[in-house]
DNA sequence: AATAAGTATTAGGTAACCCTAACTTAAAAT
DNA sequence: ATTTTAAGTTAGGGTTACCTAATACTTATT
Protein backbone atom coordinates (compact mmCIF):
# COMPACT_ATOMS: atom_id res chain seq x y z
CA UNK A 1 0.00 0.00 0.00
CA UNK A 2 2.84 2.30 0.56
CA UNK A 3 4.04 3.60 -3.03
CA UNK A 4 1.15 3.65 -4.90
CA UNK A 5 2.21 6.14 -7.00
CA UNK A 6 5.24 4.17 -8.18
CA UNK A 7 2.74 1.18 -8.42
CA UNK A 8 0.93 3.36 -10.87
CA UNK A 9 3.56 4.57 -12.92
CA UNK A 10 5.64 1.52 -13.47
CA UNK A 11 1.83 -0.02 -14.44
CA UNK A 12 1.41 3.03 -16.86
CA UNK A 13 4.76 2.70 -18.64
CA UNK A 14 4.54 -1.17 -18.91
CA UNK A 15 1.33 -0.89 -20.05
CA UNK A 16 2.36 1.34 -23.02
CA UNK A 17 5.00 -0.40 -24.07
CA UNK A 18 4.16 -4.33 -24.15
CA UNK A 19 0.37 -3.77 -23.83
CA UNK A 20 -0.37 -0.91 -26.41
CA UNK A 21 3.13 -2.23 -27.87
CA UNK A 22 4.74 1.28 -28.58
CA UNK A 23 8.64 0.82 -29.27
CA UNK A 24 8.94 3.94 -27.71
CA UNK A 25 7.44 5.21 -24.23
CA UNK A 26 7.38 9.24 -23.44
CA UNK A 27 6.59 11.06 -20.59
CA UNK A 28 4.01 12.58 -23.05
CA UNK A 29 2.12 9.39 -23.16
CA UNK A 30 2.49 8.34 -19.59
CA UNK A 31 1.11 11.58 -18.82
CA UNK A 32 -2.21 10.92 -20.88
CA UNK A 33 -2.18 7.33 -19.21
CA UNK A 34 -2.39 8.54 -15.91
CA UNK A 35 -4.46 11.37 -16.88
CA UNK A 36 -1.64 14.33 -15.52
CA UNK A 37 0.55 16.70 -16.95
CA UNK A 38 3.94 15.67 -18.54
CA UNK A 39 6.13 17.85 -16.48
CA UNK A 40 4.71 15.78 -13.27
CA UNK A 41 5.87 12.97 -15.35
CA UNK A 42 9.54 14.48 -16.21
CA UNK A 43 9.48 14.66 -11.81
CA UNK A 44 8.96 11.37 -11.56
CA UNK A 45 10.79 9.72 -14.00
CA UNK A 46 13.87 11.10 -12.00
CA UNK A 47 13.05 9.72 -8.95
CA UNK A 48 12.44 6.10 -10.75
CA UNK A 49 15.37 6.52 -12.65
CA UNK A 50 17.73 7.33 -9.57
CA UNK A 51 16.10 3.72 -7.70
CA UNK A 52 17.06 2.18 -10.51
CA UNK A 53 13.22 1.16 -11.56
CA UNK A 54 13.82 2.40 -15.46
CA UNK A 55 16.29 4.41 -17.67
CA UNK A 56 15.26 7.36 -19.73
CA UNK A 57 16.52 9.37 -22.61
CA UNK A 58 15.15 11.18 -25.41
CA UNK A 59 16.58 8.49 -28.07
CA UNK A 60 14.89 5.37 -26.13
CA UNK A 61 11.82 6.57 -24.33
CA UNK A 62 11.42 5.21 -21.02
CA UNK A 63 12.99 1.65 -20.20
CA UNK A 64 11.72 -0.38 -17.60
CA UNK A 65 14.37 -1.88 -15.86
CA UNK A 66 14.28 -5.67 -14.50
CA UNK A 67 13.07 -4.72 -10.92
CA UNK A 68 10.76 -2.01 -12.40
CA UNK A 69 9.18 -4.77 -14.96
CA UNK A 70 8.80 -6.83 -11.94
CA UNK A 71 6.98 -4.20 -9.85
CA UNK A 72 4.95 -3.39 -12.61
CA UNK A 73 4.18 -7.09 -13.09
CA UNK A 74 3.12 -8.03 -10.16
CA UNK A 75 0.81 -4.88 -9.79
CA UNK A 76 -0.82 -6.51 -12.74
CA UNK A 77 -0.97 -9.81 -11.69
CA UNK A 78 -2.49 -8.59 -8.41
CA UNK A 79 -5.14 -6.79 -10.46
CA UNK A 80 -6.13 -9.24 -12.40
CA UNK A 81 -5.79 -12.15 -9.68
CA UNK A 82 -8.17 -9.58 -7.59
CA UNK A 83 -10.86 -9.64 -10.98
CA UNK A 84 -10.71 -13.29 -11.26
CA UNK A 85 -11.94 -13.62 -7.85
CA UNK A 86 -14.58 -10.69 -7.35
CA UNK A 87 -16.47 -12.13 -10.79
CA UNK A 88 -15.60 -15.61 -9.97
CA UNK A 89 -16.42 -15.98 -5.78
CA UNK A 90 -17.93 -12.41 -5.19
CA UNK A 91 -20.54 -12.65 -7.92
CA UNK A 92 -19.27 -9.42 -9.89
CA UNK A 93 -20.12 -8.98 -13.25
CA UNK A 94 -17.55 -8.19 -16.07
CA UNK A 95 -17.69 -4.33 -16.09
CA UNK A 96 -17.68 -4.16 -12.14
CA UNK A 97 -14.38 -5.93 -11.62
CA UNK A 98 -12.21 -3.36 -12.82
CA UNK A 99 -12.68 -0.79 -10.50
CA UNK A 100 -12.29 -2.31 -6.90
CA UNK A 101 -9.55 -4.24 -8.56
CA UNK A 102 -7.85 -0.88 -8.98
CA UNK A 103 -7.59 -0.41 -5.52
CA UNK A 104 -7.11 -3.81 -4.44
CA UNK A 105 -4.11 -4.10 -6.93
CA UNK A 106 -1.68 -1.82 -4.47
CA UNK A 107 -2.76 -4.21 -1.20
CA UNK A 108 0.85 -5.64 -1.09
CA UNK A 109 -0.30 -8.86 1.47
CA UNK A 110 2.16 -12.02 -0.21
CA UNK A 111 -0.07 -14.13 1.78
CA UNK A 112 -3.69 -12.76 0.82
CA UNK A 113 -2.80 -12.80 -2.64
CA UNK A 114 -1.39 -16.30 -2.43
CA UNK A 115 -4.20 -17.73 -0.95
CA UNK A 116 -6.98 -16.38 -3.09
CA UNK A 117 -4.72 -17.50 -6.25
CA UNK A 118 -5.06 -20.99 -5.02
CA UNK A 119 -8.23 -20.43 -3.75
CA UNK A 120 -9.48 -19.74 -7.54
CA UNK A 121 -7.14 -23.39 -8.52
CA UNK A 122 -4.02 -20.96 -10.30
CA UNK A 123 -5.97 -19.73 -13.37
CA UNK A 124 -4.10 -18.28 -16.39
CA UNK A 125 -6.47 -16.01 -17.78
CA UNK A 126 -9.00 -13.10 -16.08
CA UNK A 127 -12.77 -12.30 -16.56
CA UNK A 128 -11.46 -9.82 -19.49
CA UNK A 129 -9.59 -12.62 -21.37
CA UNK A 130 -5.93 -11.18 -19.60
CA UNK A 131 -3.10 -13.46 -18.93
CA UNK A 132 -2.23 -13.75 -15.22
CA UNK A 133 1.13 -13.48 -14.69
CA UNK A 134 2.61 -16.85 -12.54
CA UNK A 135 3.95 -15.77 -9.15
CA UNK A 136 7.37 -15.60 -11.09
CA UNK A 137 5.67 -13.16 -13.18
CA UNK A 138 5.82 -15.66 -16.18
CA UNK A 139 2.65 -15.07 -18.37
CA UNK A 140 0.97 -17.90 -19.56
CA UNK A 141 1.11 -18.52 -23.40
CA UNK A 142 -1.43 -18.47 -25.48
CA UNK A 143 -2.00 -18.40 -29.11
CA UNK A 144 -5.03 -15.40 -28.59
CA UNK A 145 -4.93 -12.76 -31.63
CA UNK A 146 -7.26 -9.88 -33.47
CA UNK A 147 -10.42 -10.84 -34.19
CA UNK A 148 -10.23 -8.49 -37.26
CA UNK A 149 -7.26 -10.64 -39.08
CA UNK A 150 -9.88 -13.57 -39.11
CA UNK A 151 -10.20 -15.12 -42.28
CA UNK A 152 -13.65 -16.97 -43.56
CA UNK A 153 -14.26 -19.62 -42.51
CA UNK A 154 -12.24 -19.20 -38.88
CA UNK A 155 -13.92 -20.95 -36.22
CA UNK A 156 -13.05 -18.71 -32.98
CA UNK A 157 -13.29 -18.72 -29.68
CA UNK A 158 -13.41 -15.17 -27.40
CA UNK A 159 -10.73 -15.38 -25.34
CA UNK A 160 -10.35 -11.23 -24.51
CA UNK A 161 -10.58 -7.81 -25.05
CA UNK A 162 -8.25 -5.17 -25.17
CA UNK A 163 -10.71 -2.48 -24.22
CA UNK A 164 -12.43 -2.18 -20.53
CA UNK A 165 -14.47 0.55 -20.51
CA UNK A 166 -17.94 0.04 -19.17
CA UNK A 167 -19.67 0.94 -22.25
CA UNK A 168 -17.51 -1.13 -24.69
CA UNK A 169 -18.29 -4.37 -22.40
CA UNK A 170 -21.95 -2.78 -22.13
CA UNK A 171 -22.13 -3.12 -26.12
CA UNK A 172 -20.73 -6.37 -26.54
CA UNK A 173 -23.27 -8.04 -23.85
CA UNK A 174 -25.93 -6.45 -25.99
CA UNK A 175 -24.49 -7.86 -29.06
CA UNK A 176 -24.44 -11.25 -27.29
CA UNK A 177 -20.73 -11.83 -27.28
CA UNK A 178 -19.49 -13.11 -24.36
CA UNK A 179 -15.97 -14.62 -23.35
CA UNK A 180 -15.66 -18.28 -23.96
CA UNK A 181 -18.36 -18.13 -26.99
CA UNK A 182 -17.70 -19.66 -29.84
CA UNK A 183 -18.37 -18.26 -33.63
CA UNK A 184 -17.40 -18.87 -37.09
CA UNK A 185 -16.47 -16.16 -39.69
CA UNK A 186 -19.08 -16.29 -41.76
CA UNK A 187 -17.54 -13.21 -44.11
CA UNK A 188 -15.15 -10.25 -43.45
CA UNK A 189 -15.78 -7.43 -45.64
CA UNK A 190 -13.22 -5.84 -47.72
CA UNK A 191 -14.65 -2.49 -47.95
CA UNK A 192 -14.12 -1.53 -44.19
CA UNK A 193 -13.06 -4.36 -42.49
CA UNK A 194 -16.08 -5.76 -40.84
CA UNK A 195 -16.63 -8.92 -39.58
CA UNK A 196 -19.81 -11.49 -39.99
CA UNK A 197 -19.84 -13.92 -37.46
CA UNK A 198 -22.25 -17.06 -37.01
CA UNK A 199 -23.13 -17.86 -33.47
CA UNK A 200 -23.92 -21.86 -32.26
CA UNK A 201 -27.56 -20.98 -32.77
CA UNK A 202 -26.92 -19.79 -36.56
CA UNK A 203 -27.80 -16.41 -35.62
CA UNK A 204 -25.46 -13.87 -37.62
CA UNK A 205 -23.69 -11.13 -35.65
CA UNK A 206 -21.88 -7.89 -37.37
CA UNK A 207 -19.06 -6.16 -36.14
CA UNK A 208 -17.22 -3.30 -36.97
CA UNK A 209 -13.73 -3.19 -37.85
CA UNK A 210 -13.07 -0.64 -34.80
CA UNK A 211 -14.74 -3.37 -32.82
CA UNK A 212 -13.18 -5.98 -34.11
CA UNK A 213 -9.90 -4.68 -33.26
CA UNK A 214 -10.38 -5.02 -29.81
CA UNK A 215 -11.66 -8.27 -29.49
CA UNK A 216 -9.21 -11.52 -28.89
CA UNK A 217 -9.69 -14.70 -29.87
CA UNK A 218 -8.23 -18.23 -30.31
CA UNK A 219 -8.83 -20.00 -33.73
CA UNK A 220 -9.65 -23.87 -32.91
CA UNK A 221 -8.90 -25.12 -36.79
CA UNK A 222 -5.36 -26.77 -36.42
CA UNK A 223 -3.56 -25.33 -39.29
CA UNK A 224 -5.27 -22.58 -39.85
CA UNK A 225 -4.14 -20.11 -42.29
CA UNK A 226 -5.32 -16.91 -39.87
CA UNK A 227 -1.90 -17.46 -37.88
CA UNK B 1 -8.93 5.09 -1.05
CA UNK B 2 -8.43 8.20 -1.70
CA UNK B 3 -8.43 9.66 2.12
CA UNK B 4 -6.38 7.00 3.94
CA UNK B 5 -4.86 9.72 6.22
CA UNK B 6 -8.12 10.99 6.97
CA UNK B 7 -9.23 7.65 7.81
CA UNK B 8 -6.59 7.01 9.77
CA UNK B 9 -6.76 9.79 12.11
CA UNK B 10 -10.64 9.45 12.31
CA UNK B 11 -10.25 6.30 13.53
CA UNK B 12 -7.63 6.88 15.71
CA UNK B 13 -9.53 9.26 18.14
CA UNK B 14 -13.05 7.28 17.51
CA UNK B 15 -10.56 4.53 19.41
CA UNK B 16 -9.07 6.71 21.97
CA UNK B 17 -12.15 7.97 22.35
CA UNK B 18 -14.57 5.10 22.27
CA UNK B 19 -12.79 1.98 22.93
CA UNK B 20 -9.67 3.24 25.10
CA UNK B 21 -12.40 5.11 27.10
CA UNK B 22 -10.76 8.21 27.42
CA UNK B 23 -12.91 10.95 28.30
CA UNK B 24 -10.56 13.70 26.72
CA UNK B 25 -8.78 13.11 23.33
CA UNK B 26 -5.74 15.46 23.24
CA UNK B 27 -3.47 15.43 19.99
CA UNK B 28 -0.86 13.71 21.48
CA UNK B 29 -2.71 10.92 22.19
CA UNK B 30 -3.30 10.99 19.05
CA UNK B 31 -0.09 11.49 17.98
CA UNK B 32 1.07 8.62 19.86
CA UNK B 33 -1.65 5.78 18.66
CA UNK B 34 -1.03 6.79 15.05
CA UNK B 35 3.04 6.99 15.85
CA UNK B 36 3.64 10.67 14.44
CA UNK B 37 5.05 13.74 16.38
CA UNK B 38 2.40 16.48 17.95
CA UNK B 39 2.04 19.58 15.50
CA UNK B 40 1.18 17.00 12.71
CA UNK B 41 -1.50 16.06 14.74
CA UNK B 42 -2.32 19.62 15.22
CA UNK B 43 -2.02 20.89 11.79
CA UNK B 44 -4.25 17.96 10.78
CA UNK B 45 -6.46 18.75 13.39
CA UNK B 46 -6.98 22.01 11.23
CA UNK B 47 -8.40 20.57 8.11
CA UNK B 48 -10.76 18.39 9.40
CA UNK B 49 -12.11 20.80 11.62
CA UNK B 50 -12.50 23.06 8.90
CA UNK B 51 -14.48 19.96 7.54
CA UNK B 52 -16.79 19.66 10.21
CA UNK B 53 -15.79 15.88 11.20
CA UNK B 54 -14.51 17.25 14.50
CA UNK B 55 -14.20 20.38 16.93
CA UNK B 56 -11.00 20.89 19.07
CA UNK B 57 -10.49 22.90 22.29
CA UNK B 58 -8.21 22.04 24.87
CA UNK B 59 -10.97 21.82 27.56
CA UNK B 60 -12.97 19.34 25.61
CA UNK B 61 -10.12 17.83 23.52
CA UNK B 62 -11.14 16.46 20.40
CA UNK B 63 -14.59 15.61 19.77
CA UNK B 64 -15.71 14.02 16.49
CA UNK B 65 -19.04 15.44 14.71
CA UNK B 66 -21.56 13.34 13.62
CA UNK B 67 -20.37 13.00 10.00
CA UNK B 68 -16.66 12.22 11.81
CA UNK B 69 -18.39 9.78 13.69
CA UNK B 70 -19.96 8.00 10.64
CA UNK B 71 -16.50 7.93 8.72
CA UNK B 72 -14.90 6.49 11.27
CA UNK B 73 -17.22 3.47 12.53
CA UNK B 74 -17.13 2.95 8.49
CA UNK B 75 -13.45 2.08 8.57
CA UNK B 76 -14.26 0.35 11.64
CA UNK B 77 -16.51 -2.00 10.07
CA UNK B 78 -14.47 -2.15 6.64
CA UNK B 79 -11.86 -2.70 9.11
CA UNK B 80 -13.69 -6.03 10.89
CA UNK B 81 -15.38 -7.59 7.85
CA UNK B 82 -12.51 -8.29 6.42
CA UNK B 83 -10.57 -9.32 9.31
CA UNK B 84 -13.86 -12.17 9.98
CA UNK B 85 -13.69 -12.66 5.92
CA UNK B 86 -10.24 -13.42 6.00
CA UNK B 87 -10.26 -15.70 8.79
CA UNK B 88 -13.64 -17.49 8.09
CA UNK B 89 -12.82 -18.10 4.20
CA UNK B 90 -9.07 -17.46 3.86
CA UNK B 91 -7.65 -19.50 6.14
CA UNK B 92 -6.08 -16.67 8.24
CA UNK B 93 -5.64 -17.05 11.78
CA UNK B 94 -6.12 -14.99 14.78
CA UNK B 95 -3.03 -13.52 14.65
CA UNK B 96 -2.68 -12.83 10.99
CA UNK B 97 -5.79 -10.87 10.12
CA UNK B 98 -5.19 -7.76 11.07
CA UNK B 99 -2.35 -6.59 9.18
CA UNK B 100 -3.92 -7.19 5.74
CA UNK B 101 -7.16 -5.61 7.45
CA UNK B 102 -5.45 -2.62 8.19
CA UNK B 103 -4.83 -2.01 4.08
CA UNK B 104 -7.89 -3.67 3.22
CA UNK B 105 -10.24 -1.11 5.24
CA UNK B 106 -9.16 1.80 3.21
CA UNK B 107 -10.84 0.11 -0.05
CA UNK B 108 -14.39 2.09 -0.26
CA UNK B 109 -15.98 0.09 -3.01
CA UNK B 110 -19.60 -0.50 -0.93
CA UNK B 111 -20.71 -3.29 -3.35
CA UNK B 112 -17.62 -5.75 -2.34
CA UNK B 113 -18.13 -4.70 1.16
CA UNK B 114 -21.47 -5.46 1.31
CA UNK B 115 -21.17 -8.38 -0.53
CA UNK B 116 -18.64 -10.16 1.72
CA UNK B 117 -20.14 -9.16 4.42
CA UNK B 118 -23.44 -11.02 2.90
CA UNK B 119 -21.23 -13.89 2.38
CA UNK B 120 -20.73 -14.33 5.98
CA UNK B 121 -23.96 -13.88 7.19
CA UNK B 122 -23.43 -10.22 8.39
CA UNK B 123 -22.14 -11.39 11.51
CA UNK B 124 -21.67 -9.14 14.68
CA UNK B 125 -18.21 -10.04 15.52
CA UNK B 126 -15.08 -10.21 14.45
CA UNK B 127 -12.42 -12.77 14.90
CA UNK B 128 -10.80 -10.89 18.17
CA UNK B 129 -14.60 -10.73 19.03
CA UNK B 130 -14.79 -6.74 18.29
CA UNK B 131 -18.85 -5.91 17.32
CA UNK B 132 -19.01 -5.17 13.87
CA UNK B 133 -21.55 -2.32 13.00
CA UNK B 134 -24.35 -2.82 10.56
CA UNK B 135 -24.33 -0.72 7.90
CA UNK B 136 -26.31 2.24 9.73
CA UNK B 137 -23.06 2.08 11.57
CA UNK B 138 -24.75 0.71 14.84
CA UNK B 139 -23.06 -1.74 16.86
CA UNK B 140 -24.32 -5.20 18.43
CA UNK B 141 -25.34 -5.41 22.06
CA UNK B 142 -23.29 -7.80 23.95
CA UNK B 143 -22.56 -8.26 27.47
CA UNK B 144 -18.86 -8.58 27.06
CA UNK B 145 -16.59 -7.19 30.14
CA UNK B 146 -13.31 -8.18 31.34
CA UNK B 147 -12.34 -11.48 32.50
CA UNK B 148 -10.27 -9.46 35.54
CA UNK B 149 -13.83 -8.53 36.74
CA UNK B 150 -14.66 -12.21 37.40
CA UNK B 151 -15.87 -13.62 40.57
CA UNK B 152 -15.09 -17.23 41.80
CA UNK B 153 -17.52 -20.15 39.83
CA UNK B 154 -18.10 -17.80 37.04
CA UNK B 155 -18.90 -19.31 33.99
CA UNK B 156 -17.48 -17.63 31.45
CA UNK B 157 -17.29 -17.64 27.20
CA UNK B 158 -14.01 -15.54 25.99
CA UNK B 159 -15.41 -12.90 23.66
CA UNK B 160 -12.65 -10.98 22.84
CA UNK B 161 -9.24 -9.18 23.26
CA UNK B 162 -8.22 -5.63 24.07
CA UNK B 163 -5.03 -5.71 22.71
CA UNK B 164 -4.61 -7.38 18.86
CA UNK B 165 -0.11 -7.26 18.95
CA UNK B 166 1.18 -10.48 17.78
CA UNK B 167 2.76 -11.33 20.84
CA UNK B 168 -0.02 -11.24 23.07
CA UNK B 169 -2.22 -13.39 20.72
CA UNK B 170 0.29 -15.62 20.26
CA UNK B 171 0.33 -16.21 24.07
CA UNK B 172 -3.10 -16.75 24.19
CA UNK B 173 -2.72 -19.78 21.65
CA UNK B 174 0.15 -21.40 23.77
CA UNK B 175 -1.83 -21.39 26.93
CA UNK B 176 -4.56 -22.55 24.70
CA UNK B 177 -7.28 -19.61 25.41
CA UNK B 178 -8.85 -19.27 22.06
CA UNK B 179 -12.16 -17.43 21.00
CA UNK B 180 -15.44 -19.25 22.23
CA UNK B 181 -13.44 -20.74 24.44
CA UNK B 182 -15.70 -22.14 28.40
CA UNK B 183 -13.81 -21.64 31.53
CA UNK B 184 -15.20 -21.93 35.19
CA UNK B 185 -12.97 -19.59 37.42
CA UNK B 186 -11.86 -21.53 39.64
CA UNK B 187 -10.01 -18.58 41.83
CA UNK B 188 -8.89 -14.85 41.76
CA UNK B 189 -6.19 -14.71 44.08
CA UNK B 190 -6.49 -11.11 45.77
CA UNK B 191 -2.85 -10.85 46.19
CA UNK B 192 -2.41 -10.17 42.77
CA UNK B 193 -5.41 -10.26 41.10
CA UNK B 194 -4.91 -12.92 38.85
CA UNK B 195 -7.02 -15.70 37.87
CA UNK B 196 -7.02 -19.23 37.92
CA UNK B 197 -9.26 -21.06 35.08
CA UNK B 198 -10.88 -24.36 34.79
CA UNK B 199 -11.27 -25.53 30.95
CA UNK B 200 -13.36 -28.05 29.58
CA UNK B 201 -10.54 -30.81 30.23
CA UNK B 202 -10.52 -29.57 33.99
CA UNK B 203 -6.82 -28.38 33.27
CA UNK B 204 -6.22 -25.43 35.45
CA UNK B 205 -4.79 -22.47 33.50
CA UNK B 206 -3.64 -19.33 35.61
CA UNK B 207 -3.72 -16.02 34.18
CA UNK B 208 -1.94 -12.79 35.92
CA UNK B 209 -4.15 -9.52 36.09
CA UNK B 210 -2.09 -7.97 33.61
CA UNK B 211 -3.45 -10.53 30.70
CA UNK B 212 -7.07 -10.83 32.69
CA UNK B 213 -7.17 -6.98 31.70
CA UNK B 214 -7.24 -7.60 28.23
CA UNK B 215 -9.39 -10.43 27.41
CA UNK B 216 -13.16 -9.98 27.26
CA UNK B 217 -15.76 -12.63 28.53
CA UNK B 218 -19.72 -12.99 28.99
CA UNK B 219 -20.74 -14.84 32.00
CA UNK B 220 -23.05 -17.84 30.93
CA UNK B 221 -24.73 -17.92 34.66
CA UNK B 222 -27.63 -16.40 34.64
CA UNK B 223 -28.25 -13.80 37.32
CA UNK B 224 -24.51 -14.13 37.92
CA UNK B 225 -23.19 -11.01 40.76
CA UNK B 226 -20.28 -10.47 38.55
CA UNK B 227 -22.37 -8.60 36.16
C1' DA C 1 6.44 28.91 45.80
C1' DA C 2 10.01 27.17 42.76
C1' DT C 3 11.49 23.84 39.79
C1' DA C 4 10.93 20.08 36.84
C1' DA C 5 8.35 17.63 33.60
C1' DG C 6 5.12 17.14 30.35
C1' DT C 7 1.73 19.09 26.90
C1' DA C 8 0.26 22.53 23.46
C1' DT C 9 1.54 25.52 19.92
C1' DT C 10 4.08 28.20 16.54
C1' DA C 11 7.62 28.74 13.18
C1' DG C 12 10.00 27.03 9.68
C1' DG C 13 11.76 23.13 6.84
C1' DT C 14 11.58 18.81 3.68
C1' DA C 15 9.70 15.59 0.36
C1' DA C 16 6.17 13.84 -2.66
C1' DC C 17 2.95 15.00 -6.30
C1' DC C 18 0.67 17.66 -8.68
C1' DC C 19 0.10 22.23 -11.42
C1' DT C 20 0.78 26.48 -15.00
C1' DA C 21 3.67 29.35 -17.77
C1' DA C 22 7.41 29.86 -20.61
C1' DC C 23 11.12 28.21 -23.30
C1' DT C 24 13.38 24.89 -26.42
C1' DT C 25 13.54 21.68 -29.71
C1' DA C 26 11.87 18.64 -33.19
C1' DA C 27 8.51 17.26 -36.52
C1' DA C 28 4.86 18.37 -39.89
C1' DA C 29 2.60 21.22 -43.03
C1' DT C 30 2.37 24.79 -45.97
C1' DA D 1 12.28 27.33 -46.35
C1' DT D 2 9.19 29.03 -43.14
C1' DT D 3 5.57 28.60 -40.26
C1' DT D 4 2.73 25.93 -37.38
C1' DT D 5 2.12 22.36 -34.25
C1' DA D 6 3.47 19.15 -30.96
C1' DA D 7 6.63 17.36 -27.53
C1' DG D 8 10.25 17.91 -24.09
C1' DT D 9 12.01 20.63 -20.43
C1' DT D 10 12.87 24.07 -16.84
C1' DA D 11 11.30 27.29 -13.43
C1' DG D 12 8.47 28.25 -10.02
C1' DG D 13 4.07 27.54 -7.25
C1' DG D 14 0.48 25.02 -4.31
C1' DT D 15 -0.96 21.33 -1.12
C1' DT D 16 -0.48 17.57 2.00
C1' DA D 17 1.82 15.25 5.43
C1' DC D 18 5.36 14.76 7.89
C1' DC D 19 9.51 16.68 10.72
C1' DT D 20 12.66 19.49 14.44
C1' DA D 21 13.48 23.31 17.41
C1' DA D 22 11.81 26.77 20.23
C1' DT D 23 8.32 28.85 23.00
C1' DA D 24 4.23 28.96 25.96
C1' DC D 25 1.49 26.74 29.20
C1' DT D 26 0.14 23.40 32.78
C1' DT D 27 0.60 20.25 36.12
C1' DA D 28 3.30 17.71 39.39
C1' DT D 29 6.92 17.46 42.70
C1' DT D 30 9.83 18.89 45.90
Amino acid sequence: MNNITDDNYLKAIYHLRYSENEKLVSPTMVANELLIKPPSVLEKLKSLSTRKYLTYCKESGIVLSKTGKEIAINVIRRHRIWETYLHKHLGFNWSEVHEAAEDLEHVRNEKLIDKIYAVLGNPEFDPHGDPIPNKQGVFPKSERRLLSSSITGCKVIVVGVNEHSDSFLKYLSEINLNLNDKFTIQKIIEYDGSVQLKNKKNEIVQISKLIADKIMVRCEKANCECN
